[in-house]
RNA sequence: GGAGAGGUGGCCGAGUGGUUGAAGGCGCUCGCCUCGAAAGCGAGUUUGCGGUGACCCCGUAACGUGGGUUCGAAUCCCACCCUCUCCGCCA
C-alpha cells in the first residue's frame, strides 16, 4: 500500500512511478477523498473535544445530586452531530482504502522500462561448462512417462488436467529435491525452517498483495473463505502481521516448503505441456524481513541462495532483471532465475526474487522498533529457493541418457538412497 | 459438532457505568548510591490519526473484532473471531 503522506506531497511522482507498470492511478480522486476525510476528522475531533468535558461535568453534577437534564440534552445534540460525521468518515475511508489497496507498488528507478518480457534484461548467465550431449534429447514428459515416474493421465483422473501425479522414484526425486534445498537453506544460509498452513484467510492474501488483483488466480475454499496458498510467501510474510518486532531481531530469515496452488486462469495457449505449468507444485521459499537500508544487499543475497542450488546441481541458468511491466503487483524490483531445459529447448522460470520495500509491511501493519523514536516499517523480500516442478523438468532433460534413463546428480544420491540413475518407477 | 471458561499494555494482573490510556507487580531505560555490581531510592516506559512531512505540544481514537444502549462503556446488550478445558467425531 502507498503512504498517504507521501501521496499528499508527491502525487505526481507516485502517479508517474506506477504508470511505468502500466497502471493509471486516479491520484486526484484519492486526494479529494483524503482531503474531505481530513476536514471531517478535524470537525469531528472539535465536537468531541467539546463533548468530553461536558460529559464529565454531568457526572460530577449527578454525583452531587444536582439536576443535569439541560446539559444532558445539549451533550446528546453534540454527540448526534459527531456520530453523523463519523458515519461519513467511515465511508470515505473505506472508499479511499479500496483505491489505495488496488494500486501496485512503485518500481525502483533503476528498473528497466517496458511492459513485456521482451524488455527484461539478462544480467548474467551461468553454465556448468559442459557441452550438451550429441544424441537426440527427449523432453521431460516423454522421458518421464516412458519411465513411468510421472502419470499425468491419472493425475487428471483424480483431480483434473494440470495436477501432476509422481510415481515411485519420480515421487522420491521430488521429495529429495525438497529436502536437499531445505537442508542447504537452513544449514548453510541460516534460515529458520517453518511448516506453514497451506490455506490462508483473506487478510493474509491482502497483506502480501495477491488480493485484490489475483483473486481469480487462487483456489478459494468458499465455505470457509480460505485461499489455498499460491506460494508460502503468504503465510510466512504474514507471521508477524500487526506486530512491532524488536529491531535487534532483524533480519528475520524464514524458509518453508509448501505445495503451491494456482488456478492459472487465462493461461490457455501458454506452455502447458507436462510439468511446465501446473495447478500444484512444490516450492521451498525464502523470506526475509530487514531494515530498510540493508534490503538491496539482502536482495542480492537471496538471489545467490537460490542460484547455489542450480550451480550445485550443475544446471545452466540465467538471471533476468525484470522490466516494470513484468514486476508483480507488490514488487519494487525483481530478478527472475530461469533454468535451461535442453529437451524442451527453453528457459524456465524457477524463481522470482523480489524486493517489496515497505509496500507489504505497510499493508501488513508490520513494524520494527529501531533507533528512531517511532516504530518503523521494515522491508520485506522473498525468493523461491526453488520451485520443483520446473526444476524437475530441467533436471530430467539435462541428466537423461541415450537409453532414456535419468542420472542422479551427485548431490542428490544420498537423498535417493544411493541410486545412480532412474531406469523405471 | 456440543458444553463450559476466558481474551485488558512487552509480560503477569486489578478493574462490573463517571473525571481510567487504564491500579499494582515484573521487565526495560535513565539518574542517585558504589571501586564496580547487586540491593535500595527516584523518574520514565503503548500506538494510530489530525493540527503540522521534524520536535514539542494540543485534540482525538483504541481494553479480541464489529455493531448497539447511554450525557458518559474496559465495565451493560447483540453478533462474530480466537484461546483453553471436557464430550463427540476423525487422520
Amino acid at each position: 500500500m502507498h503512504d498517504i503522506k507521501r501521496l499528499r506531497q508527491h502525487a505526481d511522482e507516485v502517479k508517474a512511478a506506477i504508470a511505468r507498470k502500466g497502471f493509471d492511478a486516479d491520484v486526484n480522486s484519492a486526494l479529494a477523498l483524503d482531503e474531505r476525510w481530513r476536514d471531517l476528522t478535524k470537525q469531528g475531533d472539535e465536537l468531541k473535544a467539546e463533548l468530553n468535558p461536558a460529559s464529565k461535568a454531568i457526572g460530577i453534577a449527578k454525583k452531587a445530586g444536582n439536576d443535569a437534564q439541560a446539559e444532558m440534552d445539549k451533550a446528546r445534540g453534540i454527540r448526534e452531530q459527531a456520530a453523523e460525521l463519523d458515519d461519513q468518515k467511515r465511508d470515505l475511508k473505506a472508499e479511499l482504502e479500496t483505491i489505495l489497496l488496488s494500486w501496485p507498488a512503485e518500481p525502483d528507478s533503476i528498473v528497466p522500462d517496458g511492459l513485456t518480457e521482451k524488455e527484461n534484461v539478462v544480467v548474467r548467465e551461468w553454465s556448468p561448462g559442459e557441452d550438451e550431449p550429441d544424441f537426440e534429447l527427449k523432453d521431460h514428459l516423454a522421458l518421464a512417462e516412458e519411465l513411468g515416474i510421472l502419470d499425468m493421465p491419472r493425475g487428471a483422473k483424480v483431480a483434473g488436467g494440470g495436477w501432476p501425479l509422481y510415481v515411485g522414484t519420480g515421487a522420491r526425486l521430488e521429495r529429495s529435491l525438497i529436502n536437499y534445498m531445505l537442508d542447504i537453506q537452513t544449514g548453510e544460509h541460516s534460515y529458520k525452517e517453518l511448516a506453514v498452513p497451506f490455506a490462508v484467510n483473506r487478510e493474509s492474501v491482502l497483506g502480501t498483495g495477491q488480493l485484490p488483483k489475483l483473486e481469480e488466480d487462487m483456489y478459494l475454499v468458499d465455505k470457509d473463505d480460505l485461499f489455498l496458498i499460491p506460494t508460502s510467501e503468504v503465510p510466512i510474510t504474514n507471521l508477524h502481521r500487526g506486530e512491532i518486532v524488536n529491531g535487534d531481531d532483524l533480519p528475520l530469515q524464514y524458509t518453508a516448503y509448501s505445495a503451491c496452488f494456482r488456478r492459472e486462469a487465462g493461461a490457455y495457449g501458454a506452455d502447458t505441456r507436462g510439468l511446465l505449468r501446473v495447478h500444484q507444485f512444490n516450492k521451498v521459499e525464502l523470506v526475509q524481513i530487514v531494515k530498510p537500508d540493508t534490503s538491496d544487499t539482502t536482495h542480492e543475497e537471496i538471489l545467490s541462495h537460490a542460484t547455489t542450488i542450480l550451480e550445485r546441481l550443475n544446471l545452466r541458468y540465467r538471471i533476468l532483471d525484470l522490466c516494470c511491466g513484468e514486476l508483480s503487483f507488490a514488487a519494487a524490483r525483481c530478478f527472475d532465475i530461469e533454468v535451461w531445459a535442453p529437451g524442451t529447448k527453453s528457459w524456465l522460470e524457477v524463481s522470482s526474487v523480489s524486493n517489496f520495500r515497505d509496500f507489504q509491511a505497510r499493508r501488513l501493519n508490520l513494524r520494527f522498533r529501531g533507533e528512531a523514536k517511532k516504530p518503523e516499517l521494515p522491508h520485506t523480500l522473498n525468493g523461491s529457493g526453488l520451485a520443483t516442478s520446473r526444476l524437475m523438468v530441467a533436471l530430467m532433460e539435462t541428466y537423461q541418457t541415450p537409453e532414456g534413463r535419468i542420472r542422479i546428480p551427485a548431490d542428490l544420491k544420498s537423498y535417493m538412497g544411493g541410486l545412480d540413475q532412474i531406469s523405471g518407477a
